[in-house]
DNA sequence: CGAACATTGTACGTCGCCATACAATATGTG
DNA sequence: CACATATTGTATGGCGACGTACAATGTTCG
């Protein structure tokens, strides 16, 4: 699959940085969803799975900002990984309107296969790229997304 | 909105490099679709209308692969521009299958205002980037792409 | 205390995209 | 030419995320 998005000529303007970033973001998660097809997990499931399994019970809307989606859509994925018997809804003692989601033993299990997953992959899209290299992408990403926040707010 | 994602401590293990970029293309279509909400476009209709004004009349297969979408989203994409003047459906006269998609007069002027909304964006989105690390970005994230891809394939 | 206000999780409708299946048409091969 | 195969655009159903509205609960402040 995928002949796409690397070509001859074009370009126009605005798709420059930019959209290859887009791009980019698209193929991280068809190369994670892909090997976490295996566990029958996707992306956001994981990244789900692996937060409450190291930092521990959490409530839904903690796990909402972190993982960068809306509470509602939280909801269901903690739906559906409840019904795997992945996480579980605790009761918080202080504060009856929310759930902490904690981890079980399967889904500390399967968390540990995920990291496995995650370890290979990240080793493999590290090829042919210097530790520098890397940093530097990822400090020109953090000022990007600091100008993309203050355009935001502008419009 | 948006007090989220640049955190304190967390940053689980998988969640580095490629979670920061997720997460600022996430911010990339909002910046894009706020400021385009303007002229009642988003990204990907502003994509399009912006390849066809420059590159002429094109096969919305070819308009699929360079927009990065299915050619099936891309049907309903040219309806929308259809129905509001800014593109048109041109038989192709070599392929009776075909249909070019070519930019009309008031899509054109559309398009013009779509590039000064873009300029200005692009300017605002470079505030505290030099060109090479600009150019340094591209870099690493067309390298990150092919390792994607092989990544992908593997799977 | 009680009344306003804020926050949590959920329900619901919408949007953009994907994958699949399909009819129409092209292209290649005997 | 006839037939298999590929390609184009479309219809359809599903998925994941969003935004809004809401009931339940917490918090603040008179």
């Amino acid at each position: 699959m995928s002949s796409l998005t690397t070509h001859e000529l074009d370009a126009p303007p605005w798709q420059r940085v930019e959209s290859t970033l887009m791009a980019t973001a698209r193929l991280v998660r068809e190369a994670f969803d892909a090997r976490l097809a295996a566990l029958d997990l996707n992306l956001t499931q994981a990244s789900l799975l692996g937060y409450v399994t190291e930092f521990g019970a959490t409530s839904q809307t903690r796990l909402a900002d972190h993982l960068g989606i809306g509470r509602a859509q939280i909801g269901s994925v903690v739906d559906r990984l409840q019904a795997r018997g992945l996480v579980e809804r605790q009761p918080d003692p202080n504060d009856r309107r929310v759930w902490l989601v904690a981890i079980t033993e399967a889904g500390r299990e399967l968390a540990a296969q995920v990291n496995d997953v995650d370890e290979v992959l990240r080793a493999e899209l590290r090829h042919g790229i210097g530790r520098e290299e890397r940093q530097a992408l990822a400090w020109v990403m953090t000022r990007l997304q600091q100008n993309l926040r203050s355009a935001i707010d502008r419009s």
